[in-house]
DNA sequence: CACCTTTTTAGAATCATTATAAAGTACATT
DNA sequence: AATGTACTTTATAATGATTCTAAAAAGGTG
């Protein structure tokens, strides 16, 4: 399996449960956006194959903090995560609560003219709210 | 009172309760940035003054659907609000977990080339994340 | 296999936010 | 000023996402 030596180097037991999560996640042409729940749902439903909720909480958690998940910086009750961790922006659809991914060019570039002591930049993206 | 017009102009009823809360988040110099929590303490501790949660929260709501505050994108547990409503970005501190304002003139223009049919932009919103 | 550490798990706990429904208030009309 | 009605406030309960807990299970090393 390819991602046992991806989870070793990365200091993580390769579980069959994060295992599993990692096909869900990173073995498809395209990346997504996704909650929690979302991914809960699918490993039930159309992997038939149950993982309790606080691992897949724990999971995501892991993963994100070895850089292979990005949050996605919005207001809603539930937290959004992005298989795509390069550097790209969102389209937020207010009437059908959904994401759409901007490539970096569709934005341009963006230059911060403002530092802060001491301080040193580790991300930046642009959240674009889209109406009717 | 100079807030009573502003209310019933956006079919508010000046009550009590809202009059107080535009003096904490419209009578200052500066503009600011605050959780839900943030505001009833403020209320609470500082002006002896108590108001239900539950008015704070149907308040800053009312408030935010008038366009009178706007809701901050960013990944946290609580929901932060800015009494600046006019376009501007932020630095988001990751370890002091503060916001600071970006004048739009910080940032430079942000020109969306990609259109989605029959979408218009509400708002772009760039959060800029720092690190130490 | 034996050992130790990490991981998973179900369920409880937490905490922000929203819903409820009863009491209070603003305000137009008389 | 009294009345009626719709809007507000309030305390409290309900909801729902996320985190915590501590016991059982699994990974990995010798």
């Amino acid at each position: 399996m390819k991602y046992i030596e991806k989870l070793r180097n990365s200091g993580l037991r390769p579980t069959k449960q994060r295992l599993k999560i990692c096909e869900v996640l990173f073995n498809t042409e395209k990346t997504f956006h996704f909650t929690i729940n979302d991914l809960a749902k699918i490993i039930k439903d159309k992997l038939n194959n149950k993982i309790s909720l606080a691992t897949v909480y724990n999971t995501v958690h892991a993963f994100e903090k070895k850089g292979y998940l990005k949050q996605i910086p919005l207001n809603s009750n539930q937290t959004y995560f992005d298989t795509n961790t390069s550097d790209h922006h969102h389209f937020y659809d207010l009437t059908e609560e959904k994401l759409i991914d901007l490539k970096d060019s569709d934005v341009g570039p963006i230059n911060i003219k403002k530092k802060i002591n001491g301080k040193k930049i580790k991300s930046i993206e642009v959240l674009v709210k889209l109406d009717n």
